[in-house]
DNA sequence: GCCAGAGTACTCGGATAATCCATGTCCGAGTGCGTACGG
DNA sequence: CCGTACGCACTCGGACATGGATTATCCGAGTACTCTGGC
C-alpha cells in the first residue's frame, strides 16, 4: 500500500499492555488507547499471539497480556508477525517471455529486496519493546 | 497497505528503459513487459519524470527514455520517488490523552522508524541501477 | 524535383467508472464469576 | 458454614456488509510523420 500503518499500530498495542503489566487490557480498552476499533486489535493481537508475543483469553475476566518479558521481544520480530511478506514486495505479474528484463529482473530484484530488509530488521532488532516503554515512560 | 509492489516495478521499468538504451519505448511496450495495463506504467513514470529520472515526450514517435545515466541512478531514490510517505507508516489516529502510552508513543515510533527506514535507504543506495542491469543481462 | 502546408496517426496526461482490499458491524463459541441451593 | 451446580455476563474468533484506494477505461492536448498541392 502504499504504506501500512499495522506495524506501528502493533508497537503501540504491545507497549500498552507492557505498561499496563500483569493486568491485561481488553480488545475495547486497547482500541481506546489506539482510537480505532476493536475488531483491528484483535486481528493484530492475533497475529502477535500465533507469533508467541501476546496470549489471549476469552471469557468474562478475558483480555490480553503479553507472553513474554518486555526485554526479550524485539521489534524485527513485532514486524516479521504483522508483516509476513516484508515491507517491500515483488510484483507477482506473469513474466513476458520476450523480454529480457522481464525474465530476469525477479532474481536480482529479490536479492537487493532482501539485503534491504535485512538492514531494516537489524535496525529494528536493537530495539526492544522495554526500550520503547522506557522512552514513552520518561517523554511523558 | 499491506506491502505494495510499486517500487518493484519501478526498478522493472527502468531496467527495461536502461536495456533499451537510448530507443526509449511507449507505456504499451513496458506494459507488456511487466505484464500490466499501460496507465500502471504512466503513473510510475510521471512520479519519475517529476523526480528528474525519466523523460516522457507525447506525439507520433513519442515514448519513455532514461534522463540520466543508469549509473547515477541509486535505488533509494527511485524508492523515495515512488513511496514518499516511506514505508513505514504511523497511525494518525487521534491520540487519546487518557493513556500514558497513546500520549508519548508517536515521538519514539518516529525515532526509531527514521533509523530503520535509513538503514534501508544507506542498503539501497549501494546499488544503482546499472549494477541491475548488469546482473540481469548477465542472468539472461 | 523541392518546398510548404494541412491532415493524420500515434503518444502522453488527466478525469471518470469499476474492482479489490481493508475496515467496520454482527453473531457464535467459550470461559470465568456470581448466585442460589443443598448438605 | 461450606461445597456444588447452574445461570449469566463478558470475552475472543470468525463470517458477512461497507468504504476508500488502487486499478482499468475513456477522452482531450500535443507532436512528428506523411501525403498532397504548388512552385
Amino acid at each position: 500500500m502504499p504504506t501500512s500503518s499495522r506495524f506501528a499500530v502493533a508497537v503501540h498495542l504491545l507497549s500498552a499492555l507492557a505498561h499496563l503489566g500483569g493486568e491485561g487490557a481488553t480488545s475495547a480498552a486497547l482500541a481506546a488507547s489506539v482510537n480505532t476499533n476493536p475488531v483491528v486489535v484483535r486481528r493484530l493481537l492475533g497475529l502477535l499471539s500465533r507469533a508467541g508475543f501476546v496470549a489471549g483469553r476469552g471469557g468474562r475476566s478475558g483480555g490480553y497480556e503479553l507472553a513474554r518479558e518486555p526485554s526479550k521481544i524485539r521489534l524485527d520480530a513485532v514486524l516479521a508477525a504483522v508483516e509476513p511478506d516484508g515491507v517491500l514486495a515483488m510484483h507477482e505479474n506473469a513474466t513476458n517471455r520476450v523480454c529480457l528484463v522481464s525474465c530476469g529482473i525477479k532474481p536480482v530484484l529479490g536479492h537487493v529486496f532482501a539485503k534491504a530488509e535485512d538492514a531494516l530488521r537489524s535496525s529494528l532488532r536493537r530495539t526492544t519493546l522495554a526500550e520503547v516503554l522506557r522512552r514513552v515512560e520518561n517523554a511523558g
